[in-house]
DNA sequence: TTGAAAGCGGTACCAC
DNA sequence: GTGGTACCGCTTTCAA
């Protein structure tokens, strides 16, 4: 990227094209927009012309006259508190330089998957004109999408993906690297060769199914390879997650590591003090939890793979509020590097949530 | 942080206050951007009715009149291009969507500490109305700074801060933590006990015997403890720093660990690669650029911390936008964490370099 | 010290 | 289909 010399002399406006074409202001707007009642010649014309002349539009006068704000509207989980309040705080701080043209409205949801087509559909019917949402159940969103798709409102996926729907893009971290990151870590963390366990929800999830993928290519490319000998699905439940752990550390007296790939890690720990094997297996866990804190401090948890709500609720405000604002389409998917969160680091980006 | 009921009626302008008042908007706009010509009295009423009735000032509107734009000038070096080059990537991306209103002007000095006195003076001479500086060499530009404080041109420092100078901020990863960090890792990738060197430019520099602190500390925090043998300055010199590492190495046939806590890591691994212990001493470095992505792929270098410099650009301009635009003020220091680069996630970073 | 009024760039509405 | 123009919220100038 070469150093342009600075900045050329005056932008040019929606005047510069009606005076070079000797047109009003109102048909050089009617032809930027694509407005009924003009002259296909002319907005060819006018289009040309714009395109010719370098126009940008000034998207603080745009604002300024149409009284309507954008809104957008997010849908969250109330579910993890830190987690999804950490979301919003990236969405409302992205929002803010765009107050009061740019307005939000947050509605909650109790639980991933819970009620979020009653509120889709409440937002399609209240006329926002753009939605962020953590689809947990993407099957069931997908027609919403397309209807909403239909209205033209584009909807933004944070966190996981929902390929199948209509959207306009999605943020999240990237699985596959997410799951990379984690194996290589782990068998970084093994003195030697040593075995290691999987600990996921369904491995059906795409998402979850990258994460093992990536996990495994980490493990293969190491030269003291560690052997994964058990994959374990948990299937988000809390009991079984529990039951399953016990049973995977009783099979395996020798492991040496652990990796969960949800945010559903506190029953592997439980289990794990149960079994007194807290400390003596190197474990790496995903995202960050009041309940989490201490076991990271007491180095039972190596390390979390921590997803950056916070750059994700930046990154899918932005995408979408430059997707209304001017038409950018954003890539077909935002992939976030995630953080790596340890003992020495985990102080800060307490902080920084706090 | 709970749900706030969503938003309140219509926002309140200008013209509001001066109603409410009985007096002109230009009164009014007199006394809020503390502009001579205006009785003390009448400012303080007007301050008091805007702060009772919550005024906002829209920025939009603000910036359509006033037809001079903000001017932000950017002082970068050339030295390591793929690092300084995401800074500036960083800084455009966060002034896109406030253009034209701002407009970033990028100057490039060769080399870190070198010729930014000049550039620094020449911008305050041209009149721009913020500035963001990489210090090199922070004692020559204290007095600078002294005189834009004066002129009320506000500064922010990125990568390496400088206290001693009238800053508004600055944005770095915060280098206890980047210490911390490095020597977490390098203690958990020790097989056991071990010995490990670190290796810095100087340390006299503040940044660099903070990341010796947080190092230390982690080492101290592990279980199975590693022990530092060896600190050694390389003052950013390859010579230096390549034969330094000899003797380091020659010294210490154990060693078992290497953190590089600058950019200038190459040295040590050609010391390394001259001994044969390539690949057979976990090393940690410090940013990356091209040289260094063969051996993060190898995996002669286990992890870099990188100091993300897009996050950085993008930081230090909105704290300098915002403070330019409506007043308010950052924090005195913002601290981003660094990112831990391996092989797995190496890919995922370069790509959205590229 | 203050008020009145003219725009900034774009949109929306009315009249032709 | 097109041109003219009032107006969004704020800054700035000029006159009082």
């Amino acid at each position: 990227m070469r150093a342009r010399p600075n900045p050329p002399a005056r932008p040019v406006g929606i005047k510069d094209i009606a005076r070079a074409l000797g047109v009003s202001t109102g048909t050089v707007d009617r032809a930027l927009h694509d407005k009924p009642g003009i002259n296909a010649g002319t907005r060819q014309r006018v289009l040309d012309k714009a395109a010719a002349l370098g126009y940008r539009p000034n998207l603080a006068a745009r604002h300024l006259k149409s009284r309507t704000s954008i809104r957008v509207a997010v849908h969250l989980p109330e579910e993890i508190a830190l987690f999804w309040d950490s979301l919003r705080d990236g969405i409302r701080e992205a929002a803010a330089p765009f107050a009061p043209t740019l307005s939000v409205e947050f509605r909650n949801n109790p639980r991933l998957g819970e009620g979020e087509v009653e509120l889709f559909e409440k937002a399609l019917a209240s006329g926002v004109n753009g939605l962020i949402v953590a689809p947990g159940d993407p099957a069931a969103l997908e027609p919403l999408s397309r209807r909403a798709a239909a209205t033209r409102v584009p909807i933004v996926c944070v966190v996981t993906d929902a390929p199948t729907c209509e959207r306009l893009t999605s943020v999240s971290a990237d699985p596959f690297t997410v799951g990379a990151v984690a194996g290589e870590l782990l068998s970084r963390f093994l003195p030697g060769r040593g075995e290691i366990a999987f600990f996921t929800g369904w491995l059906g999830t795409e998402d979850h199914a990258e994460k093992l993928r990536g996990f495994e290519a980490s493990l293969e490319a190491e030269a003291r390879r560690a052997d994964l000998v058990s994959v374990v699905e948990a299937h988000d439940d809390e009991q079984a997650g529990y039951r399953r752990a016990l049973t995977a550390l009783d099979a395996h007296p020798e492991l040496k590591g652990i990796y969960v790939s949800t945010v559903n890690s506190l029953p592997v720990l439980r289990a794990l003090e149960r079994r007194g094997r807290l400390g003596k297996i190197s474990v790496v866990t995903t995202d960050l939890f009041p309940a989490l804190v201490p076991h990271i401090r007491a180095g039972h948890v190596a390390a979390t793979i921590y997803q950056r709500p916070v750059s994700q609720g930046r990154q899918a405000l932005a995408a979408l509020y430059r997707f209304l604002a001017d038409g950018t389409r954003p890539p077909k998917r935002i992939k976030l590097i995630p953080h790596v969160v340890m003992r020495s680091n985990l102080d800060q980006l307490l902080g920084r949530m706090g």
